[in-house]
DNA sequence: ATCCTACAGTGGACTTTGTCTAAGTCAAAC
DNA sequence: GTTTGACTTAGACAAAGTCCACTGTAGGAT
């Protein structure tokens, strides 16, 4: 991640602790945190970060490209770093689980003019629903 | 929609006047109302129904399987009648508009085993995201 | 090294969306 | 017409997120 704190400064972030923290706590794979879950482990390293600035640090990096929102849920939203390797999701309906994952085939080339309705259609999002090894019992 | 109400009557539902009114605003194609704008048309009916009576009248409608949830951004959740055809979303990112569009091919035959991560794949959601024709420009 | 200041962070009020409960009301079975 | 349990209501409460006035500081200028 000191690759996107690299990025981050040549694009004129003026670098914070409360900015390193937060990118910190969003490396990994199959990460999808909340901005709560984000702040609960940001808070571990530096206790007086607010909500706020999880907050505003969390709308920036979307705005940048370098963390996505994903809305598997009707609850929060959830934030993925993964913003580099285009990807869906598979959710799991019972304990919420998710997993990045690579259908193959292109869903845009499925839907046809017909069922374009005038929109220029630019980007699909894919959401597998079902039960993790664990919740589908035995 | 008196089909609706003929069916929920024969599952036992009691017939109520608010149950009528939020019946009659969820009538039509390609309607996604929130569960606040379904209550601000039911008042127009319905003066004293109130928001708590909406909710949960939408969600019995929704677990009778009469009525279908759909999260296309992350705020409100909306409440779509059109229940018995399976359907996907085309939402205009700009303007928030929603049409029910109908893709070709099965994009849960698109995901192959050893991306299923062990999961009980069930159902699959998709979005369509772009501008409708007004947010596009001239 | 110190100063300066525009940008960043903070706590708290506020909003939106949704849930819950206690008390009152009424649809429909008899 | 009475009875009764299901239904409705207002308002309190909660979770997720936004906004603002004020305070603090990163990093360039001196
Ligand atoms: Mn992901
Ligand atoms: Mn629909
Ligand atoms: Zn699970
Ligand atoms: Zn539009």
């Amino acid at each position: 991640m000191s690759d996107l704190l690299e990025r981050l400064r040549g694009r004129g972030w003026r670098m914070t602790a409360q900015r390193r923290v937060v990118a910190e706590v969003l490396n990994g794979e199959h990460v999808h945190l909340t901005a709560d879950e984000v702040h609960a482990r940001a808070v571990t390293k530096l206790p007086e970060i607010s909500r706020a600035t999880v907050y505003n640090t969390l709308g920036e990096l979307v705005s940048l490209g370098e963390v996505l929102e994903v809305t598997t849920d009707k609850r929060a939203k959830r934030y993925d770093p993964n913003a580099h390797r285009p990807h869906h999701h598979l959710v799991c309906a019972r304990c919420g689980a998710i997993r990045d994952v690579h259908p193959t085939g292109n869903p845009l080339a499925d839907l046809p003019d017909t069922e374009r309705f005038g929109f220029t259609v630019s980007d699909v999002e894919v959401t597998y629903r079902g039960l993790c090894p664990d919740c589908a019992g035995a």
